[in-house]
DNA sequence: ATAGTAAACGAACGGTCGTTCGTATGATAA
DNA sequence: TTATCATACGAACGACCGTTCGTTTACTAT
């Protein structure tokens, strides 16, 4: 079945409007038959391109996870000090999160859809991406640039600050995505005890690319 | 119907249910039929207590927000200066979430199950609450005590970071409430370029009733 | 031209959904 | 004792669910 690779235009289409309504509705509120409908097929026809509904959700899942570790990966380097490590995390989890806010939202509310055996490999990947953050946390303590009272919990903390970025952006708000990022990286920096006055702006932006 | 008053124990008790199911699978995802059987019930007889699915969800999530609304206002005073106020807000906001869970989180995700009528009025007492977080941090900034790029996104930040401890956070786990609460006063504090050591422990925990 | 195949259709499957209805029970109040 | 009423039951309603099936369509390679 041919139909089962990615650059299948269809099979894009469905995933696509998948991806909306899950995020829109939740899984359990889309049917197979809104999906269909949405991209102009019956609902029979989605089962030339996926097993079932979940693997739809497994998939959109699946590749969002991947796709955030390794442009977290393209993005940072561990060869600078944990302050600029620290901007360049911050720079890229917001634009990203602004970005591609149906996949975060989705791989937030729907990893309990899942079943247990999909749910583990997609947990360990979401672990994978909080640890990246906690050693770059952990080490600015050991050097003594930041300051907090528990590595782990200003972690979450700050990954919950910077996600919550997905609930309020607006492309057409007051704010511009670089402003939104500025403050951001100011208050994730002040937040470990940094006064950011003075580097918040030194590092330019690139662009975030979604595989 | 005396049913109706909230005093009944049955009526209690579909509400206490039917709150840990909708958190755990949401909304959508669960039955007339998963409630009834949770608490002994034919499904048909929830309707001597409940005009429909949706008025239960209705009514969990208007008490959630109308308790934190009171209870916020109940335990913070404004004739403090607003470093004092944001402490008190930090420690109330984590001590009720961190104690109500359950209500957090469907009011995160299921207001968009909501007909919009309902859903206007419970927007409207979120918005409340985090104007009245926006406030102390304006009041702040221009007292010269706190220092951010953008008040509206500086509160939101905190206030994701904040409700993030829904997330993790287990009363058996590592750490107890007052060292979380400690973690979280600090990150705030420091977020707004407010040096933490020397106040974060000056101020006692009240306990947090849920009316 | 013809055989093979990906992909669409539309009907149908058994099951579950929220809700309604008529009835039975058991406590309370007259 | 009797009338009332809140509350429980169990059957049933029409609608919708995810999925399967047999068939048709349309393109591709021989």
């Amino acid at each position: 079945m041919d139909s089962k690779h990615p650059r299948n235009p269809t099979r894009s289409l469905l995933l696509n409007h998948a991806r909306r309504l899950f995020a829109e509705r939740g899984f359990s509120a889309v049917s197979m038959r809104d999906i269909a409908r949405s991209v102009g097929l019956q609902q029979s026809s989605i089962y030339n391109h996926f097993d079932s509904k979940q693997s739809i959700l497994i998939e959109l899942l699946r590749g969002h996870m991947l796709t955030l570790n390794q442009c977290r990966n393209d993005w940072l380097s561990d060869e600078v000090s944990a302050t600029e490590q620290l901007i360049a995390f911050t720079q890229f989890h917001v634009a990203y999160h602004i970005d591609f806010p149906d996949d975060v939202f989705i791989a937030y509310m729907e990893l309990r859809s899942l079943e247990p055996d999909n749910r583990k490999a997609l947990v360990r990947l979401r672990d994978e991406y909080e640890l990246s953050l906690q050693a770059i946390v952990q080490q600015g303590v050991t050097a003594g640039e930041f300051q907090c009272v528990d590595v782990a919990v200003h972690t979450r903390a700050i990954i919950a600050m910077l996600t919550g970025v997905t609930v309020w952006y607006r492309h057409d708000g007051r704010l511009d995505k670089d402003t939104v990022i500025h403050s951001y990286v100011t208050a994730a920096l002040q937040s470990l005890g940094i006064p950011a006055n003075d580097v918040a702006h030194q590092h330019e932006l690139k662009k975030v690319k979604h595989v």
